[in-house]
DNA sequence: CTAATTTAGTTCGAAGTAGAACTAATGTCA
DNA sequence: TGACATTAGTTCTACTTCGAACTAAATTAG
């Protein structure tokens, strides 16, 4: 090691900026009478006709474990439904239901909207470079352990 | 709003950025036998003579009712104690013990010299551009609310 | 076709999380 | 001085989280 970490500003500028995030978004969406991963889960679930909770764990990034229980919840309020699956007696669809239809068409936008006045007058030349440096960085964390 | 939300690939990036840290961090810590806020206690207490719950929670970023909790289980394994505070009976300083002195030398190294070899090669520079781009970005979300 | 392995989900235990309500101590100000 | 507001921490509830152990249903190998 060189000096003194000289990569404890970037750690820690990226943990402020994301906290910084999720505490914005959190609160609009707890505002919006859900929390951020049952959120997630219906924003994944919009405009599709369901998907297995596999599926659903890895583009929510839940683990399989603690998605049984989120699932459970938005069973109980009546916003999904599990079902079963053609061929394999494994797998569950979860899906929407009529009820968790109108919470998206609602819930999804006021949410983006929220987030696109943070946005607002940002130039698509800033999304690129923000996108390619958080790329950029997310690869040192993908590393092979030595 | 214009087109289609150009924002969301770039709110998508910086979660996946800070999620692969974040699972990158956390599982070498828990191989230090810790939990991140643990460790993020016993490194912000390092080499400091204990600091109030308040001052504590906000270095950390942990809420205050999650604090009670957090340091009285490591109170329980002997890390860290509480103590009263001078002139204000309502404070009280929290700081390492001996045994959480000893803890802090061994596994603060430690988990630095983990960071470090993921931003092993990393130019100066390439700092200076992440940080500079962590900053901008974290400004939007820290925007007054309309 | 059985035996071993893999995969899908659930369950369990220990922990962290936010937010709200609460107690105790301190500060303010009229 | 006495009412009121503020501040420090704890407690409570509901929820999320991971990882590991577990059950059931495929799949693969021999």
């Amino acid at each position: 090691m060189s000096t003194q970490a000289e990569f404890l500003p970037t750690v820690q500028a990226l943990v402020q900026c994301y906290q910084a995030f999720e505490l914005d978004s959190a609160a609009h969406i707890r505002a919006l009478g859900l929390t951020p991963p049952q959120f997630d889960i219906i924003a994944t679930l919009g405009n599709t006709r369901g998907m297995t909770a596999t599926v659903l764990g890895e583009k929510t990034l839940i683990t399989k474990g603690t998605l049984t229980g989120v699932v459970d919840r938005l069973v109980a309020r009546g916003w999904v439904e599990r079902a079963a699956h053609d061929s394999d007696r494994r797998c569950q669809i979860v899906r929407l239901t009529p009820s968790g239809e109108a919470l998206f068409a609602q819930a999804f936008p006021a949410h983006m909207a929220h987030l696109a006045a943070r946005f607002a007058g940002v130039s698509a030349a800033d999304h690129a470079r923000w996108q390619a440096t958080l790329h950029e960085l997310e690869q040192l964390f993908k590393q092979e352990a030595a």
